[in-house]
RNA sequence: AGGGCUAUCGCCAAGCGGUAAGGCACAGCACUUUGACUGCUGCAUUCGCUGGUUCGAAUCCAGCUAGCCCUG
């Protein structure tokens, strides 16, 4: 009997790939669009084309036809709006930089979708992300990014709790986007030259400041002091949530020299400013933390760490604090480690851990 | 209402008679399934105003206006 899977399909042309392979591997497939944000008459932001845009729903539909694979849509707004919009207004307005793709994976994508797959029969979900998932020797799933995939997309899925990644298809993981794109061509894909997608997919115009301005109206503090590192006034800002640390565009700050955002200090309001070299660290400490190819961290390990989605990432030492925090020391300092931002840790090619950075100091 | 100094792009600032450097800011694009960073391109037919000298002035002269400073 064909093992049964559902393949969340976005309309763009990875998860319509994933689609076709599956179901070329044997695979029974059920495609599934999940409404998250906009109403299909909503055709505002349809342009935007991103993970979850508007045009989704038509363009996933039409590759299911071609496949000929059962198709649904279903409604996951409330998720949505509960773990990953709510959690982005309110990491803003704490002054922190939430990073929304990897909140939208581990709850809705991996959490709402496969509670609802496996309701439905399902033995596993699937989607496009650049991924592949192994079996550690230890007993252990974790994450590994294909050497060769010049996209790597283990950093959005790190979350992943081991009882979700048993339960997960990327087989998409295995191929460069090239190839990808041709298997798109040769099968006929109506998606094949779809551009990739980018930007926040919720947000508008890729305004994030305005969106969270409606979402958080009379919440905000509004303006506030720019500030030096000894407290002198430089200037004024436009409210906090629209700045992150590293920043340098659009703080209309003329001061003869390049300036970047070095802090942000929701308690009063006030954005500090320095030179590039004031934003450099070489400790990141983060909790929340997901262990993934070990269950737990018992003595300090060289690894590779990652501070944002487009970093190369630099050799570290991770351990772990005693109140289960962790604690990277990395070889040479890196730049901008934001508060809300995830750090992965990778051992070789594997995802051993990750988590949300707090801060630069244990 | 005595004397001196300064007025060049949003900010800073080159220029010193030969036909407007640069930095910052800003904008667009590229990059990017988060926010950033980065890169590329663009950005004063015009030099406080009005006249004058000169083949030619932001650059010299005169007056006016504005700001700053010193002495009243």
């Amino acid at each position: 009997m064909k093992e049964r899977v559902v393949v969340g399909m976005s309309g763009g042309v990875d998860s319509s790939v994933a689609a076709y392979l599956l179901r070329e591997q044997g695979y029974e497939v059920i495609g599934v669009t999940m409404q998250i944000w906009q109403d299909e008459d909503n055709q505002q932001s349809a342009r935007n084309g991103g993970c979850c845009g508007l045009s989704a729903v038509e363009d996933a539909r039409r590759v299911a036809q071609k496949l000929e694979i059962p198709y649904y849509v279903m409604n996951f707004k409330e998720e949505f709006r509960r773990c990953v919009i709510d959690y982005f207004v309110e990491e803003y307005l704490r002054g922190r930089t939430p990073n929304p793709c990897i909140a939208c994976n581990r709850y809705v994508k991996w959490e709402a979708l496969l509670h609802r797959s496996l309701e439905i029969g399902a033995d596993y979900i699937a989607t496009g992300h650049y991924a592949r998932i192994g079996m550690l020797p230890n007993g252990r799933y974790a994450l590994c990014n294909s050497v060769t995939a010049a996209k790597d997309q283990t950093y959005a899925l790190y979350a992943l709790t081991q009882e979700q990644l048993s339960r997960t298809l990327l087989p998409v993981g295995s191929h460069t986007k090239e190839e990808i794109r041709d298997i798109a061509k040769q099968a006929g894909l109506p998606v094949a030259h779809k551009p990739d997608s980018q930007e926040i997919c919720f947000v508008p115009d890729n305004d994030y400041a305005a969106f969270i301005e409606r979402e958080a109206k009379g919440r905000l503090k509004g303006e506030g002091r720019f500030v030096d590192a000894e407290g002198r006034y430089l200037g004024t800002h436009k409210g906090i949530i629209h700045y992150t640390i590293g920043q340098r565009r659009g703080l209309e700050l003329a001061l003869g020299e390049r300036v970047f955002v070095t802090e942000i200090r929701p308690e009063t309001n006030e954005v500090v400013i320095g030179k590039n070299e004031d934003i450099f660290t070489d400790t990141v400490v983060c909790d929340r933390v997901n262990y993934m190819a070990v269950k737990d961290l018992e003595r300090p390990v060289r690894v590779w760490g990652k501070i944002r989605y487009n970093h190369s990432g630099e050799r570290c030492l991770l351990e772990k604090l005693p109140d289960g925090r962790l604690l990277a020391t990395f070889e040479r300092p890196v730049r901008a480690a934001t508060a809300g931002q995830a750090a992965v840790f990778y051992d070789g090619e594997y995802v051993l851990a990750g988590g949300t950075i707090s801060g630069t100091k244990a």
